[in-house]
DNA sequence: TTTAAAAATGGAAATCATTTTCATTAAGGA
DNA sequence: TCCTTAATGAAAATGATTTCCATTTTTAAA
């Protein structure tokens, strides 16, 4: 296995366990489904998927696990307005996918977008310091999104 | 009355009506409120606000107005993670007193900075050309929140 | 191992911000 | 002023998320 990987079986282990977590198979469920999910699922979305396989494990209990990894910073818990957060996997120490979001305002598509985000991290960077200077902030995280109209809703108008 | 102020008694009035919509009581006071109000306003706040002088404007008005203010670009929907949406005047044309968030995710707390957003603001303009070019987006609007913990949080921890 | 305390769970019920419904009222062009 | 239509309020509905609570599971200690 490469070196600096944890991924693979079981990597978030030692997280939860550290910070007084159970490791349950509820949990680890969750969190695979998260580390593989290309989009940004919402509690309903994970239930779905979840559920076929494991039908024992209720929709409570992702509501309180996405809480939970949100509190550990494996999730970033997201609004898109249209009334329910969504949920992305933030990525583990390996593959630092970072991106921003482009949301339409018509239709709800969200967009991911990783360009020119080089630039932009690198003014956040910059920006977090003085902030966390400033105001005595402990900054953790950033959320950063467009609005406007896709191509479709544009025209349609 | 200084040039390019449109401020003052019903400068929205010409806004509403070219879009269609009807000034009524209700709009001219929630508007009123948002727009002297300090910080970001829940719905509920701004019928607090306006209750008691005029008792018959209901919540149900206040959220339709809201929606409609929001299509009009003249407030602006956050999200602050406490399940209730905030509210913020968008500056008309005179002040352009542009600001971003801080937000605290132990006690909620938001703070507004103001400053780094002039360099913000313009690596934002430089992507948002971008991001409307490759996308075919017509961006109308963004967000930033930066996320941590304020410095009574971080003691209590 | 076995055991016991604490944490985690699921299902149902509760919460609570926001929407919808619908009968009534008010805005503004003719 | 009159008339069409948008806007309104009150009450009911909605729907995502939380809370309750009795039961099960995890894990540390014996």
């Amino acid at each position: 296995m490469p070196r600096g990987n944890c991924r693979g079986q079981g990597w978030w282990h030692g997280k939860f366990r550290g910070c007084g977590y159970r490791l349950t198979l509820g949990r680890e469920v969750i969190l695979d489904v998260l580390s593989k999910a290309e989009g940004h699922l919402s509690a309903e979305d994970i239930y779905m998927k979840i559920h076929p396989r494991y039908p024992n494990v209720g929709l409570t209990t992702i509501y309180r696990t996405l809480d939970v990894l949100s509190d550990l910073g494996m999730v970033f818990k997201l609004d898109f307005g249209d009334g329910r957060a969504r949920y992305e996997f933030a990525e583990g120490p390996k593959g630092a996918h970072h991106h921003h979001h482009l949301v339409c305002t018509g239709c709800n598509k969200v967009i991911d977008y990783t360009d020119f985000i080089d630039d932009e991290v690198e003014l956040l960077n910059q920006t977090e310091k003085g902030l966390s200077k400033k105001y005595n902030f402990k900054i953790t995280n950033h959320l950063i999104q467009f609005y406007g109209l896709c191509e479709k809703c544009s025209e349609k108008k």
